[in-house]
RNA sequence: GCCGGAAUAGCUCAGUUGGCAGAGCACCGCAUUCGUAAUGCGGUUGUCCGGAGUUCGAGUCUCCGUUCCGGCACCA
């Protein structure tokens, strides 16, 4: 069995022995359901555990109940585990008996690997599995209610899409029934935050069947939230030299013939439209265009557009560029994962002695932005090829030189900046090693947000040169990044990083006036009127209902500013603070609250 | 794309063996003019996801498709 999933358990730890019989114990419970079903892998996870099989009948959540009953049944048993170590043919030979063809593929791994002289076998009651351990004694050391079924899901065969879908059981399971109640509760407290939820709730965005799968709609609160993600990344931008730029969204095939995208990533565009003239010969194609699938062709043309000196170097070209890209159906989700999306791109041509003082300013750029966001919880990856992996080897830009030589810039950039960084072989871009940034959605999925990519192949193949001092013409490096990621993609953090409740300078509504009755409306007004010269935005919630039931809808909204209004306000030009999460509220002159809350939006206050 | 599940009002959901499509919230109207998380009364709201089939009769059963959810694979 795999070790692979640690689970963030010491192997020898009791929680990992638990979990890891755990898994036993239920494909011993499914083995008696389904006869004549097979195995797979069943590790360990960081939460509990699972199983794959090929079943032989399917199963799905309402077999749970029964499932987990017979587990109980064997955990009251006390079944003790028997390790048993077999040499090759033997081991082989029992795996036969077992009738369990994957695991025999994957013992004839191990034996032809690792040279080892056998394997080892676990045993309890009417179960056998072929497994490294370690195991409880009894299966009377599992508490029989601190594990819980959680979802049935497909999965392939060793993660290869080519080989056989397996069925797999994932389930929760602690050392006390303390520990997985605290479990269960905190994930469905997280799936509160979840932004395709709270997106709905708060009015952020639509997706309509009919505009068309991961299409999504902004709504008014939503396009707000962009055009204040849009705002930062361009005061970042314009800092640090970049020069806006703006191109079509589609373009001539050609163009991506050109780049060398449109034979390798046909498949992941969406379909050619082809523009048909009638011949003698029937119709031919005139002229093929492209959605396009990124922005770096387009950009490319610009550097191309007119010759270029080194004196110009390095030309920073931003935009927000909308892409389109045909995901695969099962792999789009709510803002996660879409087809049309509109991205913080931009690409820098440098010189190759400017390579690592760009790369650093971007890795600053990251760093600034996430800060104003308050977002810590990320991890850095260093995504480099893999010529190892022959299966994949076709996707990358065969020159083993400048992928030696661009990674060892990379890694010196970070090393020199002292940022932590996880190993990323096989996740670079087909043309170069980049640095990713990944983040964890509320359910615990861990998806790249931000990235910067070292681009050695792209500019020399579209032609792309510069004219150096030496007089001579060059081939400039392009940095491809996009720290704020996708609108799209970001958004969606944003939502559940704050939980919907976000700061004053993101918050779609940033100040709502409640008046206690409509005889303060017209105070209201001038308040709001007041803000709203200074872009504030601000509203009013001009309804005859209670201040309470006012204060608990602009709560529910979550609005960070509520302004509440009556005749002492009005009396003295003040307005009552009730900010989002604190109960104490303070009254304070109209003028005071104006500058603090410029104040809040101008520095991007976090609450 | 693959495995499993789901789709009923704007939202959350109920709907029995196939027999008149419902509740709460939201929304609209009227009354109320209110000081800190739901004022009262009344009313509107439907392609029961789409198409086909079975049936005297389909929200309910069957088939095909679409979309969504949980995963896997993929993610230039």
């Amino acid at each position: 069995m795999s070790l692979e999933h640690s689970g963030g358990e010491n192997a020898d730890s009791d929680l990992y022995r638990i979990r890891h019989s755990l898994a036993h114990v239920m494909a011993q419970a499914v083995l008696d359901m389904r006869p004549g079903s097979t195995l797979g892998f069943g590790p360990p996870i960081a939460d509990g555990f699972y199983y794959d099989f090929v079943l032989s009948e399917a199963l799905n959540e309402d077999d749970f109940p029964e499932i987990e009953r017979r587990m109980r049944r064997i955990l009251k048993q006390g079944q003790r585990f028997y390790r048993e170590e077999l040499g090759a043919d033997e081991a082989l030979a029992r795996i036969d008996e077992m009738g369990e063809p994957y695991k025999r593929e994957y013992a004839q791994e191990l034996l032809s690997r690792e040279d080892l002289d056998g394997l080892s076998f676990y045993r309890n009651g009417s179960f056998l599995d072929m497994c490294e351990g370690p195991h409880v004694d009894t299966t009377r050391d599992i508490p029989r209610d601190a594990f819980k079924l959680r979802s049935v899901a497909g999965a392939y065969w060793r993660g290869d899409s080519d080989n056989v879908m397996m069925t797999r059981i994932y389930a929760w399971a602690f050392d006390t029934r303390e520990a997985l109640d605290a479990h269960v509760t905190a994930f469905e407290l997280a799936q509160e935050r979840d932004h395709k939820k709270l997106g709905r709730e708060l009015d952020i965005f639509h997706l309509d069947e009919l505009v068309g799968r991961g299409l999504p709609l902004w709504l008014p609160n939503g396009a707000v939230l962009r055009e204040e993600l849009e705002k930062l990344a361009k005061e970042l931008e314009f800092r640090a030299g970049y020069e806006r730029v703006a191109t079509p969204h589609l373009a001539r095939a050609d163009l991506y013939r050109k780049s060398g995208h449109l034979p390798y990533y046909a498949d992941d565009m969406f379909p050619m439209m082809e523009l048909r003239e009638a011949g003698d010969d029937g119709e031919a194609v005139k002229e093929a265009y492209v959605l396009r699938p990124m922005n770096c062709p387009h950009h490319h043309s610009i550097f191309a557009a007119r010759p270029r000196s080194y004196r110009e170097l390095p030309l920073r070209l931003a935009e927000y560029g909308h892409v389109y890209r045909f995901e695969e159906s099962g792999a789009v989700s709510g803002l996660l994962r879409v087809r049309g999306m509109c991205m913080n791109d931009a690409h820098i041509y440098c010189t190759e002695e400017q390579i690592r003082s760009e790369f650093k300013g971007v890795m600053q750029m990251y760093a600034e932005a996430y800060a104003a966001f308050g977002l810590s919880d990320y991890r850095v990856r260093l995504s480099r090829w893999d010529p190892e992996d022959g299966k994949r080897r076709e996707k990358y830009v065969d020159n083993p030189e400048a992928w030696e030589y661009c990674e060892g810039i990379v890694a010196e950039v970070l090393d020199d900046m002292e940022v932590d960084y996880v190993d990323g072989p096989g996740e670079a871009a087909f043309y170069g090693p980049k640095i990713d940034i990944l983040c964890r959605t509320v359910t615990g999925r861990e998806e790249q947000l931000g990235t910067v990519q070292l681009d050695f192949a792209q500019p020399g193949r579209l032609g792309l040169v510069y004219v150096g001092a030496d007089g001579a013409e060059h081939t400039p490096y392009c940095i491809h990044r996009a720290p704020l990621s996708t609108h799209e993609r970001m958004a969606a953090f944003l939502i559940e990083h704050f939980g919907g409740a976000f700061p004053t300078w993101l918050a779609p509504v940033q100040v709502r006036v409640i008046t206690v009755s409509d005889q303060f409306d017209e105070y209201g007004h001038a308040v709001v009127d007041r803000l709203r010269r200074r872009f504030v935005r601000a509203e009013i919630a001009a309804r005859s209902d209670t201040v309470s039931k006012k204060i608990r809808e602009g709560t529910t909204r979550k609005i960070p500013n509520l302004l509440i209004i009556g005749e002492r306000e009005q009396a003295d030009g003040t307005v009552t603070l009730r900010r989002y999460g604190i109960r104490r509220q303070q009254t304070l002159p109209l003028d005071e609250f104006e500058a603090w809350i410029a104040e809040q939006i101008a520095s991007r206050a976090l609450p």
